[in-house]
DNA sequence: CGGTAAACGAGACGGTACGTCGTGTCTTTGA
DNA sequence: TCAAAGACACGACGTACCGTCTCGTTTACCG
């Protein structure tokens, strides 16, 4: 598509922004999520810690969630680079072991916590939808797209579905906390989704 | 220890509290949840609302999530009274289109915000746990123990991973929010979930 | 006037003010224009060295101009108890000493340019006025009366003009700092007012 | 010192200072001070208003107080221009109208209130010293002995004292605010200077 | 029936964090 | 090399709630 967005530069009048302070903010920002917890995340706290001023944090920052939200964007990597084997099942399980690490994390768990108080619509819910929920869905449906072609999967599933059942129970078991969130049960569910609950056929 | 718990009574000297005082807190709790969302429920918003005093409210609550928490408890059917029908399988469905709408309204969706706000173990999350996750996943299992009995679900199938496959996907949409919550998408959850996802072997 | 003014009383409910909270905040406020001036009189340094929170202090003064104010009229003794002597004239000369010496010093230099910086018609200007400006002048007119029946002062002078410059000078010392400010000059200024400029006839 | 001082021009290198960026700084100052007062005038207020960035500002200027003053200085006529008429006290009259219909005045009336704002020897106040009381006071002082001269007031008065006897009430009045400052008043402070308090001698 | 003890409203209090504003210094780009 | 624009550390502002406390008042019961 050559030619297509014309890219107003819009070339920035003034100082620049200095990236080494945007970094200081986002660390300070997910040492007191991992140590403190989602209420230790303060925006007072933030600019006391990274060395900086409020107002600073404000120019880039509506509010001192966003800009934990941001510190875990940042420093997470977002495509968790799956090796592609020969299974796309096996890759489903391996995929949803990683993502159960991850949430489960110290911080991981302060940024659901953070998520599951932003209610209503705002960006930063938008944000952390993008760039996790919406990421993993994706990956998860080529799997299972993949599947499907390989015919371990029917065809004709309905897929929203059929996502939600894999993803939702690392949130739910996150949340709710009412039993362990680990690779077996993470596996577990991957192998009851695939079987169903009716008995099979013969 | 037989005979031990003498429960002692601990007669209680001077003036009795007032039932009407502590109803009109939660009428308060809870329209400010309906009203503001969770950041609108503040011990004296509260009290300014009920027309009670703060320590009055903290004789009986830690802080004002717990109010909401209790306001929510109180005023909801927690034992959602299914009409048996003949069909465990319809019966589960019937549940679950209930608990969505319980949790997709103003004062549900609140309470999860605040649930999911509630970071680590906390008396609050246990009471919430044990009046609507526990309460809804042991009524599951016993429908779904009745399904084995009439043949149309499997005998050994993970129960514990299949009630989470059941109830999550409700809780995941009300807080990712990515799609809509509706009793379409949980009869779909439950007949996916009974039918997986492996191709039917003939 | 015996019944009239039926002084609704308004008892005051909740919990009194702690006189001693207040003196504490006055006492920092007062310390703090001592030691650094006006500009060191904030809500913050004082609630900070009086050990009080923010909210204590706005609760009763709106600004810290106004806490710093309420310091000096509290502080200082605004009736300056004149032994009156024989003659009124050298008992205008002993106010006008100690008016000079209570403005000079260091709380009162700061509170003089605390009432300069204050623009417009303010309730703290009002006190001001009233406490320490009114107060010398009526003390000084009850003086010049004393004088005129003395026969020290001509009759059908013009009062307030007369007052004018008698107390001017020193607050004009004070803000503008181009000479000196003590005894012999308000000594002098008496003894000019009296004698006035004009040769006299013979 | 002839041939001293070789006044080493240091060719001005780069762009040379815009005049008219001076001129619409102090042209913001004044407006800011006319319109919302002392506080009104802040760096960055002035900036925003002059279309300038800070830093030119502080390129000449300490703070804004000193930005006001010079905006004062430069747009007020300090040279007062009397019309030397056959009586100095008549040209007395005239002179305390003319200062204090100036200070009177809603920019006069912020610069009052920032010098008494002042607190300290600062330049400002040095130059604000010189350029408005020390210049009416030595015409004042030059008025006085023409009138010395003339018979009309004793020779051997205090002059200091007789010079802040005539320009105080002015700044008094303005500071305080317990009575007008009109020509009335002010005439009436030369008369009474001039007349003294005594009871005139026959 | 009168004393006493707790509940209750009201609100003062020491705090913490909020989000904003102004300061004075700095570092860019553009003229 | 000056000017504009604006980032930056800093610090004070005034507000909102927090959770604790001290009042005076009310309402039971118990002796």
């Amino acid at each position: 598509m050559p030619g297509a967005k014309p890219k107003i530069v819009m070339k920035p009048r003034g100082r620049p922004r200095d990236p080494k302070v945007r970094a200081a903010i986002l660390k300070a920002a997910r040492e007191l999520l991992d140590s403190g917890g989602l209420t230790a995340v303060t925006m007072e706290g933030i600019a006391a810690r990274a060395g900086v001023g409020k107002p600073t944090i404000y120019r880039e920052w509506p509010n001192a969630h966003s800009v934990a939200l941001s510190a875990f964007l940042e420093f997470t990597p977002s495509d968790m680079e799956l090796r592609a084997s020969a299974s796309p099942i096996a890759d489903l399980k391996q995929q949803l072991r990683k993502l159960a690490a991850l949430f489960a994390s110290r911080t991981g768990r302060g940024v659901t916590a953070l998520i599951a108080a932003t209610q209503g619509e705002t960006e930063l819910m938008k944000a952390f939808r993008h760039h996790f929920i919406l990421k993993s869905r994706a990956e998860g449906q080529k799997l299972l797209e993949r599947a499907v072609a390989a015919g371990d999967v029917r065809a004709g599933l309905n897929m929203d579905v059929a996502l939600d059942l894999i993803y939702a129970p690392i949130y739910f078991r996150l949340l709710i906390g009412h039993a362990p969130l680990d690779s077996a049960f993470t596996d577990d569910v991957i192998d009851t989704v695939m079987a169903g609950l009716k008995p099979h056929k013969r």
